[in-house]
DNA sequence: TCAATATATCGTAATAATACGATTAACAGA
DNA sequence: TCTGTTAATCGTATTATTACGATATATTGA
């Protein structure tokens, strides 16, 4: 690691940033999977209708089945929901958890 | 707009998300942009090295300086960083307002 | 003005993300 | 067990991202 050699005159750091590795590349993913719009609208649903269905969500979005469920895997892969099977359907929630752990996150970095 | 219909037996909301068009959009791209890794750690570099230069951050990254420039660009259109003009070369620093106003909206809907 | 430095942009190849229809799997109720 | 419902996964076409070398632009100092 390089040492920092920042001149009197630049500006102070605004704050800390000691992420790296595991949890890096987490942050990043998490990033990443709300960096589109439709997994962003899944998400606004989820908060307003928590617990429904993957159908519920395919009725509200313009796309197709197959797509609302890859959105919906990329979403649970980075951590932002979880999903419950209900006999045939499976329930999606927020992961509170991680959501705070982004959100603690975040706030430690800026 | 739809009608809320939450069974008894659902959770709760735990949040409120009243978040659109603009402003949902703006938000969008900032998740975007720093769902790259070369992106996440050239923010990384800007926390500890306020106001450095494009070719320093070419010189710490394993990447072509034109890549450097382009995720400069993405980060710029983002709003996570300004450039500003010294000479011959470009000075870097975090867009602290818009950094806030990310760090408030996270805050609001999660 | 000329050479050196610093960056942005262009054109393009390789890779990844996105969306869809079709198929498969798993369960519930008749 | 058969049928309908719900979702995930597969294969694939289209589009977007990423990375690079080459080139263009802009400034500084000799």
């Amino acid at each position: 690691m390089k040492e920092l050699d920042i001149t009197p005159t630049l500006p102070e750091a605004c704050c800390t940033l000691d992420i790296t590795g595991q949890e890096q590349q987490q942050l990043v993913n998490m990033f990443k999977a709300l960096g589109n719009p439709s997994r962003f609208e899944i998400m606004k649903y989820l908060v307003t209708h928590p617990g429904c269905i993957t159908d519920d969500l395919v009725q509200f979005l313009p796309q197709a089945q197959a797509t609302v469920s890859q959105h919906l895997k990329v979403l649970r892969d980075a951590g932002w929901i979880v999903g419950t099977t209900k006999g045939p359907a499976t329930s999606y929630c927020l992961h509170d958890d991680n959501i705070a752990w982004f959100r603690e996150k975040v706030g430690d970095i800026f």
